[in-house]
DNA sequence: CGCCTATTTGATCTGATTCAAACAATGTGG
DNA sequence: CCACATTGTTTGAATCAGATCAAATAGGCG
């Protein structure tokens, strides 16, 4: 449990400002949109392939991701969301969901309808482009991820995919003496990076072994940054962070 | 080579219209946009990953691609674009270009102000609204993409692509009785598909070899639809045409 | 304690890569 | 119009990164 005494609105926020720059009207007209929270256990669904929303879901607490199966049955995540994501936004422009979204820890969830983020973002159209631009920086990840398992080995993948998640939480507030949560098993992350759970094991082995990282009971410290970037030829350009 | 007798504007339309459709305001207002349209040889580089472009690129005419190198000189393609496509679009609202735009052919561009842009969003809402529905389109098949390469055979992954590919282009009128024109070569495509070229070929021989399709001097015959979707498990739902 | 889930280890197998070379098609300059 | 350079396709053989299969171990929890 990634507990934090923010409201949801402020979850929110905080996350969108660690990419862009807020005005007071914007902050205060997203303190005022109308949210049903709700918790949810782990490994559920919350919106499925094929599903037509009426309402975004915002990740309030907890950690979840995106997902599809292959006709063979194998799935391939597309995406980590940490709290302050809207994992779902993108159901705003694209009327049928063409993958799920569910959770992967216990998670506190704030929905909120369509109809209000529309006359949010047509009252503050500056609004609107920032959310247009988290969708965008959504993407810049599918990008990277996709170079990750096109083209680079396991071991720098895999520590490219940890690089990520250790900038990402730490930019909503989650990191402490270069250490996150991260509540992922092995079989989650084989899904991530299109690997076997078996060889994600033997490739943490590796990084373990070079003193990079510890990762146990669902937290990464991260031991050196510096050689761990170097490994995972990290360059955090793509995460549009300022 | 692409031709077609429409202006820029006009294939702008036309491939908004595949996936929208537009008031006549709007389509007024696409045709009122300025545009600079200049001719590149094929294999020139538009767009370079670290760019802060002013402008955005409307392809006319030709096929590009869009990619990034490994820091080990290993390429990955994320998207091949035909006319209509504004393969930058993604500029407007991420200063810092993450990856590359390049042709495949030779092309027309049509390059548009980003000012221009947010002027004509800024009078046609709606249009906002399109746009950011094209980008999250483009998403939408990063991740199928993601989900081929990291979990489909090298064969799915190839006759997805060239389904992929066919529907694209039959929507923007492409397509003459199962004929489409695709000239790229087979290490474009190994570099979009994360294969080696010598497997793309292997693969496309037992492609051919099933009869499913033809593939010569950049044209693309698609003999047997039905047996190529389902060796493909080709479902089109993630290129929300409609 | 016993159950369930996650991690770890070992052995074997395979889809795809790599390296190397032949072949085909197209274009270019003399 | 031919020699030859260039780029793309095809073929063969050897190799390897990572998958698969199977089983042991470890941790948490009711």
């Amino acid at each position: 449990m990634t507990s934090s005494a923010l409201s949801p609105a402020h979850k929110l926020i905080q996350k969108l400002e660690s990419t862009t720059d807020l005005l007071p009207e914007e902050r205060g007209a997203l303190l005022a949109l109308p949210m049903r929270v709700q918790e949810v256990r782990a490994d559920q669904d919350v919106v499925r392939e094929g599903d037509r929303p009426s309402h975004c879901c915002l990740l309030v607490d907890g950690f979840a991701c995106r997902f599809k199966f292959t006709d063979k049955g194998k799935r391939q995540i597309f995406a980590f969301h940490t709290p302050g994501d809207i994992p779902d936004l993108l159901s705003l422009h694209l009327r049928t969901m063409d993958h799920s979204l569910g959770t992967v820890t216990d998670c506190t969830l704030a929905f909120i309808q369509h109809d209000h983020l529309r006359e949010l973002m047509y009252q503050h159209p500056r609004l609107a482009n920032v959310f247009w631009r988290d969708t965008l920086i959504d993407g810049a990840i599918f990008r990277e991820w996709m170079l990750g398992i096109g083209r680079r080995s396991a071991k720098t993948r895999l520590a490219h995919l940890l690089c990520e998640v250790f900038m990402r939480l730490k930019a909503v507030g989650l990191e402490r003496a270069n250490v996150v949560p991260l509540p992922l098993t092995q079989n989650e992350v084989g899904d991530a990076l299109g690997l076997s759970t078996v060889h994600v094991n033997r490739t943490l082995q590796e990084l373990r072994g070079e003193h990079l990282l510890e990762w146990d009971a669902g937290v990464l410290t991260v031991l050196d940054w510096d050689r761990l970037v170097e490994t995972a030829e990290f360059d955090p350009t793509y995460l549009h962070q300022h």
